[in-house]
DNA sequence: GGGTAGAATTGAAACGTTTCAAACTGTAGT
DNA sequence: ACTACAGTTTGAAACGTTTCAATTCTACCC
């Protein structure tokens, strides 16, 4: 049924072993036989068969990248940037999305090392590195993307999140807001926390200013409509005069609530900020204000990092890569 | 270095091909059995090599999907319906991003081939289907996505693309705009040039209405920018009184172009309808009308009838499912 | 106690590739 | 003529799994 190198050996009538140097190494064949080699292939169909390639070198020619939410424009971004990276490598990038489930993340992490992926490229769910230390030591090397990882640990690509909270919330000061409403969630992803933090230490620095935490349940587009709706429900006086959304599918949530359903003004009523600078945020009802990360070049230096620990001897230090978030300003901050 | 089913057999002092039956028929084995081999597992730290498998099986336990545009939401939506079937039978979707280029296209088919994968889901590019040919006597079931398979060639899963373009022409002229611009591009890609034959039809059934094409090079936002800004150049009795953009992300560049950068309104000025409606469109600075496709349910009864395929002796029909789209009225084409 | 059905286990073969030491060719130098 | 040597080609071994016919074991019945 299938054609195998064996085949392709008898039509061309030289031994396998030839057969497989004109595909790997065709500068030790002299050219003649490359010659009749390639047109035997070429009639017969041969296509290599790539399990047994991978079983032979022990390794796949595939990088395995687990995402939090591939609806994320913001993660369909990085992703591109690692593909654009490892493509220019001959190499594969395998996407898993995690949906911020641990099942999900573990199945992932078990497909990936069954797979003997060249490596793995992963935005962990929680603080529990135990198991990409498992991985690591089997041989794959690990990169961790948009999380910092502890000194001495992993390799990571990260944007400070920190200062990107703190951003976003002096910048709502800056307009004259001090209510302000922090809404996102779960607060155990460290994105989230990180970002609750920098905004408290802005905060922190304005007298008479004040956070309020509005927990949700994920960072998606309907949890932020039902915040939204929550919000217009109270009284002014009840209510924050500014709302820094954890990411910008919240921010279009919420946006969409106060706007549509409600009679709340954005941004005369409240001021709005989102984080990921998604290219959407542009273009919405209101264009929002946003706290931009360079997507596509995460993970394009995930990639690099990743390459530059699978090809050292795994003697080298960690490298941890921080790139500064960067504020963009729209209608929805505005007067 | 890599343990392999030989070290758990001989840890827990078994035959290789008992340790493989307590992984793969667990009921044949023993229950004490099962037990010693599982503890060794567990001890070694035991991961199955997936390329030796398929190498054995002939065949891996992947699905390639090839989409026209990982960044078109629509796109990702119909990635996650086939993601979800496809995990219910525990097989992977391994997801590939022609980005309409003809290069990278036949790249992932080369890739998936050498996979051997279980099957193949495409948008494919353009009318030549005798790649696709050529992979299925190969024995790898093929399915057309989004596009719909001339008869007794392939199972295709596919809307109407006719139907969308006629309601969503229809839709312009019944509110009283009868200077129809189409915006989309390359015509060759068959969703634009359905698309615009259902507008077509629905123009010539109007007396006085006109439509005209202004042509993309590709179905991205930066496009519909462009365009939004050449039309508003023109003087009003030169433009165009509606426009029906091919998708969503061109509407949006459009809508972008038309209110921030220029000075036209919609929907009063000129009306605007997109196609695919995904979550943004909602959201939109101008909610916008769109035509409404059942992007999840497209992506599972494309792996739906892949199975079918697979699991039949290839003799069958090939089956062709048609949805019908569905029209959703905002604020872009309203007064 | 002999016979047997059935369950449990074994171990070699096969999947298709790549690698690598060995064998073979032909040419040039002495 | 003989050696050295580089350029080619060869073919067996190895990668780790699953399958399946053959074998061993167990328990039961007459």
């Amino acid at each position: 049924m299938t054609v195998s190198v064996r085949d392709v050996a008898a039509a061309a009538s030289v031994s396998v072993g030839t057969v497989s140097n004109v595909l790997n190494h065709p500068d030790k064949v002299a050219p003649a036989t490359v010659e009749r080699v390639l047109s035997a292939i070429e009639e017969l169909g041969f296509v290599r068969n790539d399990a047994a390639r991978q079983l032979r070198a022990g390794r796949s020619r595939s990088i395995g990248l687990v995402v939090l939410d591939v609806r994320n424009p913001f993660f369909t971004e990085v992703a591109r940037g690692a593909e654009d990276r490892a493509a220019a490598e001959s190499l594969t990038v395998l996407l898993g999305n995690s949906g911020a489930n641990g099942t999900r993340e573990a199945a992932y992490l078990d497909l990936f090392e069954e797979q003997r992926v060249h490596g793995l490229l992963i935005t962990p769910l929680n603080e529990d590195l135990a198991r990409l230390e498992r991985l690591r030591r089997g041989g794959t090397p690990v990169v961790l993307v948009d999380r910092q990882a502890p000194p001495r640990s992993f390799s990571s690509v990260a944007v400070d999140d920190v200062a990107g909270g703190f951003l976003a919330a002096r910048h709502l000061l800056g307009r004259g807001r001090r209510r302000i409403a922090f809404v996102g969630g779960p607060l155990g992803i460290r994105q989230v926390s990180d970002r609750l933090e920098g905004a408290r230490r802005a905060v922190a620095e304005v007298a008479g200013a004040a956070i309020e935490v509005v927990p949700t349940g994920s960072l998606t587009v309907p949890e932020g409509c039902a915040v939204g709706e929550a919000l217009q429900e109270r009284s002014p006086a009840e209510r924050p005069d500014a709302v820094f959304a954890a990411n910008d599918l919240l921010a279009m949530g919420l946006l969409q609530a106060l706007m549509l359903r409600g009679r709340l003004r954005v941004p005369e009523d409240m001021a709005l900020i989102g984080y990921d600078d998604i290219d959407f945020a542009a273009t919405a009802i209101v264009p929002f204000s946003s706290i931009r990360q360079p997507a596509a070049l995460l993970g394009r230096t995930a990639v690099d990092l990743l390459l530059q620990e699978a090809s050292g001897q795994g003697t080298e230090e960690p490298r941890q890569v921080v790139f500064r978030p960067e504020l963009v300003e729209r209608a929805s901050t505005r007067a």
